[in-house]
DNA sequence: ACCTGAACACCGTTCAAGT
DNA sequence: ACCTGAACACCGTTCAAGT
């Protein structure tokens, strides 16, 4: 990669971050490489769909989403450890506006870029989930899948603004669906 | 209104019916203008947002299904007559793809075309609602709001192809939250 | 290698001009 | 009253021409 186009690239990506905290996933990629000073050619060059553009912009976060996931893994009662990493996985999808929505389709089509990240996430919430099901403290007909889909389907309500003032109650209400055991004591530890 | 005025809100209406089952709620609106063989400024003259639009193409589901909670309310045991109706919802929501994200929006925005409709289903739901917490079957801890949301997320996860097939599974795992004696029982009596 | 302006085919909004 | 074409300001895609 040559010079120009490695600071071309930082700097899309620094002005990306803000144009899509102001106006969500959707928005404009030409009014991304305007406040970049830059042709909108060029911001297409570096990153050819949406997709791409968020597959850079969320690749840290989605591998610390990750990471986390294997961290509980070892560390923490399962049932303590399944909704912790849940909560983060809600709270990510909220990063950025509209955000899930990307996520959510990318899910169904392996030749988006931003598919590979969202399966890594999705089976390191399935791991967490099997261990809380071995041990009984999770519903046993549920899949990563529907943890995957709760987890949006949060997301999604927060993003709407008539919802997202009772996003945490609804948190609370599916975190207890999700568990077997004295449901809302588990959630409330879990919480700390 | 004039007769050729009300010729063509009927034809708009029916063919904007047609554009939307293909396209979804975002549909072009120049399209069904176009498919219409009326000028794009005639549509927007009769239906001047794409609320107002939706609001004429939903109106008779949206009275229908607030009708139905009333008739509900009185035949009907009330933890069965509540998972009835919010399966009628969910279905409704999903009537049309992308139909759930304009009603999440005027929700929240009184001045929209969709609002009184919204409103009206909200309010019939948070008295079904009601009469099953007075009975001790729904969970104590939840509102109207609540309701109306857990609805609309259903309806946004069976419009995402990823999540669609697992739909099913999720109304039931939510429908078990909501209620609160022996979950899975109820909900299945309720499916009849 | 990398960048860019311009042409293209879309979109919804607005309004002066027509019947 | 009601309709309409056209101008406008947007959007993402594509590519020939430039450095």
């Amino acid at each position: 990669m040559r010079a120009d186009a490695r600071k071309n690239y930082d700097h899309l990506l620094a002005v990306a971050r803000e144009v899509v905290t102001e106006h969500g996933a959707d928005a404009s990629m030409r009014d991304i490489a305007r406040r970049a000073d830059v042709g909108l050619a060029t911001l297409l060059r570096h990153f050819p769909t949406r997709e791409a553009l968020f597959e850079a912009l969320l690749r840290e976060n989605l591998d610390a989403l990750t990471q986390q996931a294997v961290e509980l893994e070892t560390s923490n009662p399962p049932d303590e450890a399944l909704v912790s990493w849940f909560r983060e996985g809600v709270a990510f999808v909220q990063s950025y506006s509209g955000v899930v929505a990307l996520m959510a389709g990318a899910h169904a089509a392996p030749e988006s870029a931003l598919y590979a990240s969202c399966a890594a996430v999705h089976s390191a919430g399935e791991r967490l989930l099997l261990r809380a099901q071995a041990e009984g403290t999770a519903r046993a007909d549920m899949n990563g899948d529907d943890l995957f889909a709760l987890m949006s389907a949060l997301g999604w309500l927060g993003d709407q603004s008539s919802f997202a003032p009772r996003a945490d109650h609804l948190f609370h209400l599916i975190a207890n669906a999700i568990l077997t055991n004295q449901p809302s004591n588990d959630v409330k530890k879990a919480k700390r």
